[in-house]
DNA sequence: ATTCTAACA
DNA sequence: TGTTAGTA
């Protein structure tokens, strides 16, 4: 991972930034949170800490929403992600020939779903 | 002054 | 989601 990414990871703002920064309730920010849509860092006082890509999440989630999106499809969204990075720590033992081989897998498959996917609304 | 969890006239 | 209570 580049630099500029384990900046933009680093979890350096309390709630109330991200609220400015968002425009989003402490209320949404934490919901969202239990949604596993963000993994805020804690302080040692239990205070949530967000990066600078978490920010980002934020407001894309702000999109989707006013794109008409459900908090569950939005859901889905991320949670192939997530699935793709553990397939990803999973196979880190493996070549990185195996590892291209199971991604083209992963796009034959999805290719055959063709219009089920929920990105095009 | 801020944030956190839990709960609901 | 809002809001409020009682804390840390």
């Amino acid at each position: 991972m580049s630099e500029k990414e384990l900046r933009k990871s680093m979890a350096v703002f309390p709630i109330g930034t991200v609220m400015k920064l968002t425009d989003l309730t402490a209320r949404q920010i934490r919901y969202y949170e239990t949604k596993d849509l963000v993994y805020p860092e804690r302080t040692e006082g239990n205070q949530r800490m967000y990066s600078l890509n978490d920010v980002d999440r934020f407001l894309e989630i702000k999109d989707w929403l006013q794109a008409g999106y459900s908090m569950v499809e939005i859901q889905e969204m991320y949670q192939e992600e997530q699935t793709e990075e553990v397939i990803h720590w999973e196979n880190h033992d493996l070549s990185d020939h195996d590892v291209r081989r199971l991604f083209y897998d992963e796009l034959l498959s999805e290719s055959r779903l063709g219009q089920g996917n929920p990105f095009q609304r």
